[in-house]
DNA sequence: CTGAAAGCGCTTACAG
DNA sequence: CTGAAAGCGCTTACAG
């Protein structure tokens, strides 16, 4: 592999020259600049980017922290985020924290990240958050202190449901959640359904949520067992919330082998708007948002934080979502 | 953040000393050990790999390139990969190359990946894997001179199912291809199908089979496209396979929309084994093999190779694939 | 068993 | 506009 020191030699300049031209600065001659480019042309140069961030103490790397990767919610926006990245300068490493998390932990804090987005649901340890802030990695979805927050308001889309639910004439809606109680009622989901259930004229009986505590299952397993366990509660619903649509997918499920028809025994609203719902039979009712053009904001707000420290202040990305309702919802029947 | 130097410095050791230790250099006298060791921890040190790469010339970075990240296919395959990389000191970037591919092509190779796994379809420019052959990096699922090659063998499972359709009476078995006619038919499930349909007893009219131009799609996208354009051919099939299980979703709700049943009026059997298909109703047949295993056995053959550049000769890399039938399937209709 | 020193491939003031 | 030189944080023979 040839190196800078070739390149320099070849072109009849020095290595300084040649950074000089790497890095596109407009102040080289521009036959120099040919030169340059010949040169390695000619030696099949390919620079090295290790090397690039030891010496400018700058990495050009964002890592993106997820679970349960088998979700096609996140391919999306870290496609969007892969994408801006990359036209930016920027590589991108995902780093699937289902398994072996603290292992992984440790090899982030080393390769000395330029900003890190955090898609886990789970908290991670202060001492970790601490390392990434004292190495002054741009945050995304950390504390809110520190971080840039994105946030999915789900509240319009959520009342959206419940005013169709109840015009439709649903009473006893219930709520699968792939979370214990805790998580489940600050999401803005949750929380919408809690504060506002009793508003729009439905149950108000606790026993229509099931949580979850074992997040080492699957979404569409949880939504499995959720159902099962909700039917052997021996409650009447004749409307149900998932936190996801791999949830609702496990769900519809639960109730086909429980021999109850969806939409006509009971109503399913998943959420994230994944393409597969609208291949369901019946197609899902979900709650969808742009998430190729999330994943963009997020990079184009980590990067522009990243080259700019002092410019953007840490603050709030709002993300539009929007109801779109298909066949898994219906009138109930009398 | 604490640097090599101030370790040193603050245990009274060269860095020299400090390295050997982070390196468990077995040759340190054990209280030196100590003293680096309680240093590094008063001063919150975290190494740094980008130039620990720079002066070893290894990276301890592994790639995989995928296509279709949606699919959830490939995240347990990565996440075996993910798995034993970490515990044998790797990081893994996926490199996610549907969109902006070539741009995303020259970070690899900056990057000075030790190794990179390829789970594209798409045939990858000759000038990349020169690039990447001249900078020793270990190949997985390249051209077979220069590679290992993973090997998923669906011959006998694909056979199976053949076996498994005849007896249930079936003879117009068709196949819905996410591919081209090129790939259908180097493709061991495709080779399979063609080569073995008449012995079967079915059909041998071209016209059942279908293929896709289009790699821009997702699979239940062509899945659905391609159970249309079966349907408008109007040729009368029983059976289909699909070349994965999100096309083969697809094909199932083409054919509910069409007035048609599965199994009643037709079998569907999908591959990959998602976890998902056994979710769906009818529950999907499929293809499966232990993909978490697989992933393990990828890294470990590539990181062998790596650290042994001589000793393990490139070779096939055998996965073993089986049959799981599920309700999808049945016996024609008369 | 340890230290001094050269080197990995790059960047970046600084002189000129 | 360009070159010489120091430095980024590590590793690795080499002496001792």
């Amino acid at each position: 592999m040839a190196t800078r020191t070739e390149v320099a030699k070849l072109a009849g300049v020095s290595v300084g020259t040649v950074s000089n031209v790497m890095n596109n600065k407009s102040f080289v001659k521009e036959s120099t600049v040919e030169k340059v480019r010949r040169a390695m042309a000619e030696l099949n140069y390919v620079p090295d980017y290790n090397a690039k961030s030891l010496a400018s103490g700058k990495s050009n790397h964002i890592g993106i922290a997820v679970y349960e990767m088998t979700n096609p919610y996140h391919a999306e926006i870290i496609q969007g985020i892969e994408e801006y990245a990359a036209e930016h300068g920027y590589i991108t490493t995902v780093f699937m924290l289902d398994n072996t998390r603290d292992k992984k932990l440790d090899e982030i804090c080393k390769r000395r990240l330029d900003g890190l987005v955090n898609f886990m649901s789970n908290e991670l340890p202060s001492d970790f958050i601490g390392i990434l802030t004292r190495q002054n990695v741009s945050l995304v979805n950390f504390a809110p202190e520190n971080s840039f927050i994105v946030m999915n308001d789900y509240t319009g889309a959520m009342e959206e449901y419940m005013r169709i639910l109840r015009d439709l004439g649903h009473k006893n809606v219930a709520y699968l959640s792939t979370t214990d109680p805790t998580r489940f009622s600050v999401d803005t989901r949750g929380g919408t359904f809690l504060a506002r259930r009793k508003e729009y004229g439905f149950s108000t009986d606790d026993d229509l949520i099931v949580y979850n505590y074992n997040y080492e299952l699957k979404s569409e397993e949880i939504g499995y067992k959720n159902i099962k366990q909700l039917l052997a509660r021996g409650k009447k619903f004749t409307a149900l919330f998932a936190t996801n649509d791999l949830s609702a997918f496990g769900a519809m499920r639960g109730l086909h082998e429980a021999g109850l028809s969806c939409p006509g025994d009971v109503s399913v609203i998943g959420c994230d708007g994944l393409s597969l719902g609208r291949y369901m039979v019946p197609s899902l009712s979900t709650i969808s948002f742009d998430k190729r053009a999330c994943g963009e904001m997020i990079a184009g707000a980590l990067i522009n934080h990243i080259e700019n420290p002092s410019a953007a202040p840490y603050t709030v990305l709002p993300v539009k979502t929007s109801a779109v309702l298909n066949e898994s919802v219906s009138a109930p029947k009398q």
